[in-house]
DNA sequence: CACCAAGGTGCAGACACTGCAAACTTGCAG
DNA sequence: CTGCAAGTTTGCAGTGTCTGCACCTTGGTG
């Protein structure tokens, strides 16, 4: 059949479960994107999924989790995805790598994307938290990058290249959610990294 | 006469204000750096510093801007200070000595800093809102590159730059927040940009 | 001294979020 | 197909954040 392989295991109570998990953050994502993130509320959301507010909160802890869906595996994985990066390479080529690994391989949907800055926009403090899964996992970046480099955790430069990587997965996807003119991720990110690594010179100094 | 010029035009009225305003952000400093912001109520708060729970909502929205203490002015002066530095600086330079500009005026208090961080490190989140007042200041300082460079606001690099350097700025001042060691911030932040403006090079390749 | 504006306070109310226990659904074995 | 065990949904009570409103107190001013 064309049954996917993932239905071979899945009964009809995961399948259930995961469709009131998506019709959830669907709702809260069109809700935000329509009103804006403070008006509207969890009943809000609930209602418009067909379920009740404390089943809710079964599935998310709070409306932003609903609207950014964080990837809790995202830190370990990115460590995993970073370790095992050839030796050779240097660190920021190590960690662009990575990410373009990860945005090749995680399917991400444009429209959505779009909606979820629709609501970043007004609320510019969600912006880590929507890209990254917050600054928690920018810290696991930096761990790890110090463990390849054999420096102690709290040295500057892992750090440094950590956040400077998470700056550039910013700015390419909140100009890759942009309605008009979409270019392809990997391009922007390739040419956000590229800057940094020749230490951001001014558009004029470049030929 | 000693006093200081502030003093000529404020009465008791403005002094009490201050008063009753640093008396809660300290109020709430050490109690979140004691248990952890999330054991700590408005109410704990409000009693500690003397004054109602309703009146702590007057001087603060919200518990994090009470640890935080927010500066609003911050992106506008950002703006012109970026605005009016020397036309044939670049960019991250420009930034950089706007920014050692900034901390040589502000004085920042050593201590307090080391306190915030401890109620930052449990809350990885708040280290936007606590270092640039959010990322609507970097947003400003963006915006600034932008029109010093003749840019169309949404371009990629004048956001990476802004992004990039409040990365370096982070870093910085998480390091120096630090209660062992603490170096002068100014030159924990001179490295940081050295850094970026080289290109992030790995340790062993530097000299 | 008398008035006024500004700050402090209490109260009611909206909303976010959690623990608990009852009701219900599904999966599975007998 | 029947019934039990496990998982899910839900209502309810309770805590805590935060806001609008009305009242009161007090410093500043003429």
């Amino acid at each position: 059949m064309a049954t996917p392989a993932t239905a071979r295991t899945e009964g009809l109570r995961d399948r259930k479960k995961r469709e009131t998990r998506t019709a959830l953050s669907d709702a809260a994502l069109d809700l935000a994107a329509e009103r804006g993130l403070d008006h509207v509320t969890v009943d809000d959301i609930a209602e418009r999924a067909g379920v009740s507010t404390r089943t809710f909160f079964n599935y998310f802890p709070s409306k932003e989790d609903a609207v950014l869906i964080p990837d809790d595996d995202l830190g370990t994985r990115i460590r995993t995805m970073v370790l095992n990066r050839p030796r050779h390479e240097p660190p920021l080529t190590a960690v662009r790598e990575m990410l373009l690994d990860e945005i090749g391989t995680a399917d991400v949907d444009h429209h959505r994307w779009v909606l979820r800055m629709q609501v970043v926009r007004q609320h510019p403090d969600l912006l880590n938290r929507a890209f990254l899964s917050g600054a928690a996992t920018e810290q696991q970046l930096a761990n790890a990058l110090a463990e390849r480099l054999d420096l102690p955790a709290d040295h500057t430069y892992p750090r440094l290249v950590a956040a400077a990587a998470g700056a550039a997965f910013r700015v390419a996807i909140t100009r890759w959610s942009t309605p008009t003119d979409p270019p392809v991720l990997a391009d922007v990110l390739s040419e956000a990294f590229h800057l940094l690594e020749r230490g951001l010179p001014a558009p004029t100094e470049q030929p």
